[in-house]
DNA sequence: ACCTGAACACCGTTCAAGT
DNA sequence: ACCTGAACACCGTTCAAGT
């Protein structure tokens, strides 16, 4: 955006732009405007150039996609864990993977669509696999141990961070259950027809997988 | 694709095709092409009328795709439970999720990119429903115990069903572990350089968290 | 009621050409 | 080395028109 004095200043055609100014622009734009904002086109009049500048920068869509996730990636990687416990210092490894995820929410939908998600995550990863060799794991068991809780941060951040609003509501998961007519408990009905509280199953949930693993 | 004799024939430029039969094609091309084959161009043509026609009779993409799903669903309705006690039918119930998944990995994959996977899996989560009712839960606890699984399921659904083969190798988690150069015990290492197998820590997990919500 | 032809407003990507 | 203009082969969707 700023076009400042160390930049070679417009001379000709040129337009004084590098792979991570491209890199730069695409990521707001992401952010800003969600991923389907992402497209080439779209990016290229962003930066006040053709179509194929951006792809003489950057190659193709998937390797600036996958230039934007690694940028992301070094940035998320700081964050602290706390706790005394092997167990709490664990889940705490796990919360930062689920907290950074929403604190990033349009870029990790982006890499769960282009299947980047390892690498977005993967800083976190090494932090939380840290902590599950520190509290006595290795080799097979460890791996055990890491995918299982990757998997269900996963599995939580994919229902918490699905954009409802795109999806008409007699499609959603409360209209089926208080269309359902199965013989269940009318407080079970009632309870399944109202929107869920991920984070608060998630904890719960990632307690249970915790444990499982990790000696207490 | 049979245009036998209850169909009425060609006559003139009527088509003599119904919604039933665009579905029937359409889950057809999903099953033999995959998702991305689905496109209403595409579909058009395999029926041999014009794109126009499709939307006459199905409204859009995305009502075509809920029909679809709607069709499999049913279809996908029923399996056996096995096992005696509550935990082993609970757990059964969730594997028939799993499996279902398996069993029709091109339309579960639709509908994930589509989120309409409520959807698709609304009868097996009824089932599913049942058996934690039987277990002595009910409402608030039932909710909870459901949703806790199914996240589960579903966390592990997303893994496993992702086409790693359209992932540049470099960029799939075993390779990034493998180039990871963190401190880790060099067994550890080598467990993660390792492609998962999603079933098995799947089946200790779902373990875990069953256990974590139905009574022994 | 059911279907076609033509068009609109998009995509990702590539090629030949300019400076 | 860096950038443009034009094009190819696609998308979902809509409109006016035919029978």
């Amino acid at each position: 955006m700023s076009q400042n004095a160390t930049h070679a200043v417009n001379t000709g055609r040129r337009a004084g732009l590098d792979r991570a100014d491209m890199v730069a622009v695409a990521l707001h734009l992401v952010e800003s405007e969600g991923p389907a904002a992402l497209t080439m086109r779209r990016l290229a009049a962003e930066l006040n150039v053709t179509t194929n500048t951006v792809y003489w920068h950057v190659g193709s869509r998937d390797e600036l996609i996958a230039e934007l996730i690694r940028t992301r990636s070094t940035q998320m990687a700081e964050r602290e864990i706390s706790g005394s416990t092997a167990r709490q210092r664990v889940t705490s490894a796990a919360h930062n993977v689920w907290d950074s995820a929403f604190a990033n929410r349009a870029v990790t939908s982006l890499a769960h669509q282009t299947g980047t998600t390892a690498l977005l995550e993967h800083p976190l990863e090494v932090a939380l696999a840290h902590e599950i060799e520190a509290a006595g794991l290795t080799g097979e068991d460890a791996a055990l141990a890491l995918r299982s809780i990757l998997s269900t941060v996963g599995g939580f951040l994919v229902g918490a961070l699905r954009d409802e609003s795109a999806i008409p509501t007699h499609l959603r998961a409360p209209a089926l259950w208080s269309m359902t007519k199965a013989g269940l408990d009318p407080a079970t009905i009632a309870a399944l027809s109202e929107p869920t509280d991920h984070a608060s199953v998630f904890v719960t949930t990632l307690e249970a997988v915790v444990a499982a693993h990790i000696p207490a």
